[in-house]
DNA sequence: GTCTATATGGAGATAGAC
DNA sequence: GTCTATCTCCATATAGAC
């Protein structure tokens, strides 16, 4: 795989839209059968289209997988970012608030997810290492982690949250609302907004009651 | 591949020794470098054989990837069913000790959690489809998180936790517990029982006060 | 920009010697 | 029970027509 690809390719806007719906596509058939068990083919065949569709737009099959999870993550981003930099909330509620929006997000675009939060490392070891996008992806990642280190870092301080480890505590609630991945499943009956609200602010309730003082 | 042929040879327990060999050397292969992009050749590279080995013992790439699992699995319920099962303790203390109990085994065959318990589901959707294999590594699994709900059920009946949703609030301590192994490094100088002991006792704590009333 | 047709390389799996 | 040698297939990736 050659250098940044993915990143100079996806400058062109044009390019975006066709690419978007094969991310779909993807992330949609990754997530039902896994990445080793998915042929490019298969991918094809949710589009509705042939192959050469696919290497328009993607030089490799792991250029692909590069793609959904670097969307995963922005989507994460942008879910928990605004409310980690507000300065106006009280730790608890930020941290509450940055779980409940992380959640929802898990929920709304979970074949993303399911993929890219963490079969990214090991598979990229074989895939597309080092390349300039699989840097900036992690460069994502260590921002998204950080925030949650910090608002349980400031509830220390400010004595809202009990003295405890910030890093470990912080594994501790990624986890849980990353794991949404391995259990969630869109359900088109039972899945109203009502019923996502509830979940995301069960979770974001175990989270915030596991560290308040 | 053919019904339930792990079961069935592992019944021999002159085969098991040269078999756990084996699944440790692919479930360290797997945990590096992905199922995917793991050969058997790579495999057999860390057993300092051929896979000439390997074949004596697995039929297939994905026999080896279900008994990583199945064990992975097992580890797990011979963590928690004790103490699960203890009718001298209060909730409270139970679900401490359970999750304690779960981490510890978590840092303690790492490599076989990595993969095991989450790629579980995409990949045999490719690769040994309704076994016999299979569906005795999914009994154990709904056994174990069964362990999970039922605990917090009982704190909730006896007043000791707060009201909610048993079945969401277990997903997210087992999502906690579960994630280690994206974070989770053995490290030979950092690594001592110490340290294992406070990292799961620090998730522990975190597990108990996200639902004590 | 999307297709059909094709090449090719690599990995899973097997046969049979030792 | 482990090895070497080999087969076979199929998924990735490409070439080139439309």
């Amino acid at each position: 795989m050659r250098q940044q690809p993915v990143t100079s390719r996806s400058q062109d806007p044009k390019r975006q839209m066709g690419a978007r719906e094969i991310l779909d596509a993807a992330a949609l058939a990754f997530s039902e059968r896994g990445y080793a068990a998915t042929s490019i083919d298969d991918v094809a065949d949710v589009l509705g289209a042939t192959k050469g569709r696919i290497y328009h737009y993607f030089r490799t099959k792991g250029e692909l997988f590069i793609g959904i999870h670097r969307r995963g993550i922005e989507w994460i981003l942008e879910a928990i970012g605004p409310t980690a930099e507000r300065a106006d909330l009280a730790p608890a509620d930020k941290l509450r608030e940055m779980v409940r929006q992380h959640a929802l997000m898990m929920m709304e675009h979970h074949t993303y997810m399911g993929v890219g939060q963490f079969l990214i490392d090991i598979h990229l070891a074989g895939e597309g290492r080092q390349s300039a996008a699989m840097e900036e992806i992690l460069r994502m990642r260590r921002q998204f982690e950080d925030y949650y280190v910090k608002v349980v870092e400031d509830g220390i301080k400010t004595g809202a949250f009990r003295d405890t480890d910030p890093n470990l505590v912080a594994k501790a609630m990624l986890g849980a609302v990353n794991w949404m991945h391995v259990w969630y499943r869109p359900d088109e009956t039972r899945d109203t907004p009502e019923q996502h609200e509830r979940i995301a602010t069960t979770l974001a309730d175990h989270a915030v009651y596991g560290i308040v003082a």
